[in-house]
RNA sequence: GGGGUCGUGGUGUAACGGCAGCACAGCAGACUUUUAAUCUGUCCGGCGGGGGUUCGAAUCCCUCCGGCCCCA
């Protein structure tokens, strides 16, 4: 019955395997190209035209370029009749279109703030600096100074003075209307993607916006941010499968973290009080829309609250994160929500979300008598249920049933958003039982439209029941479906007294979905894991040396 | 893990088992208010990899690689 710490063979080490271990660590990158591929006739073209830009005596490859304004200022500060002469401006940006009509020419640039449309009137330039403007290819960044107006047919334009040169674009871009489509190509070349279609940069920078804006809100209330070890001895703190590693010079067999929780009620033993980290942690598990297997979650504990205190904080963060993606000048023209409500009714695919305070608080409990039509403590009703759903129980405890139950008939009505409060205690073996009720631990989830948002917990600091939980918890069942892992050394810490506390996890990634609108998690993570990539033509090469140890 | 689906120049897309085409981009030229500018001329080049069926395969079959969707 003692489920004793496990450590997987396959992260402890042995002398005589020492050798087949280095190589089954080693990434197999053996099928990417080991070379550039030799210039395209699109790159060759452009490299004449590099050296062309060299014979001007301008280097290709641009150098520093102050007092340029963003492109969205530039808009803003543009006049809005034509005929009106407007300020003197300076941008910088990429080379998206162009539009020659003999001794006038017309471009659209980018920035990250937006897209201006440039005239260049022949007559304004001297013979070189002409030159270099016929030399201006799709994707080239230019530097720009000119002065803003609106063109006979009433776009925002700046009538260049100046072109400098500021970097050459080798790749050939993609069909200037329909852009790139691929999704693969997409993701493997995040850049284009990020250049050229829509929306996907101003998503990606919500993204940082939103994370500023809990940085803030956790700033106002006196938390301080952490950085707690990626590399984990025992990967504890969630139910989740981790990825191994191995460092080789202490030899040494260690887990990419699942969670931060155990070293962050460290820190609050150590008497940091108010403490939180934003962090990747590391899940080896499927891949699909909603998970990557590196993801990103804060987690915050707070001395001297309990779950209660995290419901106010939680709706507090995702209020302000939502008032930080929908101000005016982070719009530029998307969607900004329904400003009847403050702003606090979000778009989510074709259902709109109501994000105004406070949110419900249903006990789990209720909510699975609701619609399972039982009471969870009925084991035998329960297992009814289950059957009915074709929810495997065999070797199952009875409350794992119970949470699959829930999962399957009770999370997809939850529209939310809505805590569900008051869990199973046999779930949750970090958090501390309600007072006179053993059986039901202090902890919720947020859901919105069947989505767990949110896990927070009033955190459990009895270190003997904490130990004890670590023996006994879901005994039997496969460890990564278990919290449950002895972790000696965070015991030791309980011993010297944690503050009762309030403790708080959210995905970022899946908050970030939630309030920009995008329904899979690769639209909200730059990088996201994909196979590795195998070109055409490519053969098998021998595996890439070690790096120098030097 | 199982099922489905897709992969064609740099990009976006066509092609009954019968010469692999179109558009944008490129290149050369015309054009001083264009808006996916237009017009003239023009080059290059690609059926994800491997195997099979066939007189003949982008197309049918097998297999591998990769993407997406659904299920477990």
């Amino acid at each position: 019955m003692v489920l004793t710490q496990r450590v997987p063979e396959s992260i402890v080490s042995h002398p005589a395997a020492a050798s087949s271990q280095t190589s089954r660590l080693t990434p197999q990158v053996s099928s990417l190209p080991m070379s550039v591929p030799e210039p395209d006739r699109f790159e060759v073209a452009r490299l004449e035209k590099l050296h062309a830009i060299e014979a001007l005596g301008i280097d290709p490859w641009g150098e520093r370029f102050d007092g340029h304004r963003p492109i969205r200022e530039a808009r803003d500060l543009c006049p809005a009749e034509s005929g009106t002469i407007g300020s003197e401006i300076r941008v910088a940006g990429r080379i998206l279109l162009r539009n020659n009509k003999g001794k006038l020419k017309f471009f659209h640039i980018q920035d990250w703030t937006g897209k201006i449309q440039l005239m260049c009137s022949k007559g304004d330039f001297s013979d070189e600096q002409w030159k270099l403007i016929e030399l201006l290819d799709l994707g080239d960044l230019v530097g720009i100074d000119g002065r803003l107006k609106v063109s006979n047919s009433g776009e925002k334009t700046i009538g260049v003075s100046k072109v400098t040169f500021l970097t050459k674009s080798l790749a050939q871009p993609p069909e200037k209307f329909h852009g790139a489509k691929d999704v693969e190509l997409l993701l493997r070349q995040r850049y284009i993607d990020l250049i050229y279609n829509e929306g996907v940069l101003e998503r990606m920078l919500q993204r940082g916006r939103i994370i500023d804006s809990i940085r803030q809100t956790l700033r106002e209330r006196g938390f301080v941010e952490a950085e707690t070890p990626v590399l984990h001895a025992i990967a504890g703190g969630a139910a989740a499968r981790p990825f191994t590693t191995h460092h080789n010079a202490l030899d040494m067999g260690l887990y990419l973290r699942i969670a931060l929780e155990l070293h962050l009620k460290r820190l609050m033993v150590g008497g940091i009080e108010r403490v939180y980290e934003i962090g990747r942690v590391f899940r080896n598990e499927g891949v699909d829309s909603t998970h990557n297997p590196e993801f990103t979650m804060i987690e915050l504990y707070q001395a001297y609250g309990n779950y209660e205190t995290m419901m106010d904080l939680t709706e507090a963060i995702f209020v302000n994160g939502i008032k930080a993606i929908s101000t005016p000048a982070a719009a530029d023209g998307s969607e900004t929500g329904d400003a009847s409500k403050g702003g606090l009714v979000r778009p989510w695919g074709d259902k709109q979300v109501d994000y105004t305070p406070p949110w419900p608080r249903r006990k789990y409990g209720d909510l699975f008598r609701e619609y399972s039509g039982c009471e969870m403590h009925d084991a035998a009703a329960v297992l009814a249920v289950a059957q009915q759903h074709h929810i495997p129980t065999a070797g199952k405890h009875p409350d794992v049933i119970v949470n699959d139950v829930f999962e399957e008939v009770v999370e997809s009505h939850l529209a939310g958003p809505v805590f569900v409060i008051d869990y199973p205690a046999t779930m949750c073996p970090l958090t501390k039982r309600k007072k006179g009720q053993p059986e039901i631990a202090e902890r919720f989830e947020l859901f919105i439209d069947g989505m767990e948002l949110a896990n927070a917990y009033t955190e459990l600091n009895d270190p003997r029941l904490q130990e004890e939980l670590f023996r006994t918890q879901l005994a039997g069942q496969p460890e990564e479906d278990s919290m449950a892992k002895m972790d000696v050394d965070f015991v030791r810490a309980l011993k010297v007294g944690m503050p009762p506390a309030g403790g708080l996890g959210i995905g970022i990634d899946r908050l970030v979905m939630l309030l920009t609108n995008s329904h899979s998690i690769r639209d909200v993570i730059y990088f996201p894991l994909l196979r590795h990539e195998k070109p055409a033509g490519a053969v098998d090469t021998p595996p890439a040396p070690e790096p120098p140890t030097s």
